[in-house]
DNA sequence: TTCTATTTCGACCAAACGGACGAAATTAGA
DNA sequence: TCTAATTTCGTCCGTTTGGTCGAAATAGAA
């Protein structure tokens, strides 16, 4: 019939190229005209595939949290190698993702986190990749480590001073 | 002459309340209106302490912000003790201040991060508060741990299961 | 070509925004 | 009590906001 779009993907590609926007400016500072520009479109062509501002935060929030096979689980190299990888394929847009996730929960009780399916489903994805790597038992503080040492670096503004090789996390 | 008011005691106490309000809306979302009518005053008066919305929220994040003897070092009980108050103490309003802060370096640079004044003092106030308890070889390490502990703890809605005792520094 | 479903757009709206301003209220010192 | 400096306030302004709507453009199917 008429142009030879897809809708689904069109608006997936539109809300992954809207998370950086969001994650830049944050969700009250982001306007639907201003990412619309950004976007190369017009307000109200956003508006055909998304129905509200919410529903484009939403999608850019699933389009930035890992899925379950978001993160390959590579097995060459030495424990401390892959660990080294994982680290620094999640610091790749660290600063963004969190941004764009602490705007995603903001306001929302514990409780509610405790039960949101994208939050879940992003946090068992690390967990699982971790755990590939060092085993269940050690994965859950092995991650925080991670998360702690990429958090310092984003906070430090760059590097920060290397640690004594605690366990074999840090590099 | 006129009204009682110690002028800087008053805006330090509106931005302390003002911070909450910041951290939970963000700053986008976060309008004058809003904020004067949450303090109980008109927006005109919170224009008379703060020239503009941006001069409020600077200090909002100067008053939520650790400074260099925010944290009391309590040299009671074993390393262990001591590091799950500190613990527990950044875990106080942990979400919330990293909300703000995020908002805070929301497109800032990682250059511009790393020159920063309040963040590298709050950085300093939280590793001199760690180094104090287990030194300043693993003072590094140990912090990232925790923050790595917390951030988990939030994005899971509340509790994590427990790690098996790594180092000490979990509970 | 013509039809028709989809995509894109400009124009519009009421509400809310940050900020400016002068008047009203308040109160310590004379 | 009167004065004067400060705090508080209501009102106004131009701009931007999220969202709606009908028309125009597009292009596969007839």
């Amino acid at each position: 019939m008429p142009k030879i779009i897809d809708h689904d993907a069109h608006s997936q590609d539109l809300a992954r190229r809207a998370a950086a926007y969001f994650s830049q400016h944050g969700y009250g500072g982001t306007s639907m005209r201003k990412i619309a520009q950004h976007l190369g479109l017009s307000k109200s062509a956003l508006y055909h595939y998304f129905p509200t501002k919410e529903a484009l935060f939403l999608a850019c929030t699933r389009q930035v949290m890992p899925g379950e096979d978001a993160l390959p689980q590579n097995a060459t190299g030495s424990e401390t190698d892959r660990l080294q990888a994982l680290k620094e394929m999640m610091g790749q847009d660290f600063a963004a993702e969190m941004a764009l996730i602490f705007d995603y929960l903001r306001g929302k009780s514990q409780a509610e986190i405790a039960q949101d399916e994208a939050m879940q489903l992003a946090l068992s994805a690390y967990r699982g990749a971790v755990a590939a790597i060092v085993g269940e038992t050690r994965s859950e503080q092995v991650l925080a480590q991670i998360m702690g040492e990429l958090m310092l670096v984003y906070l430090s503004g760059g590097e920060t001073q290397k640690t004594p090789q605690p366990h074999g996390v840090t590099g």
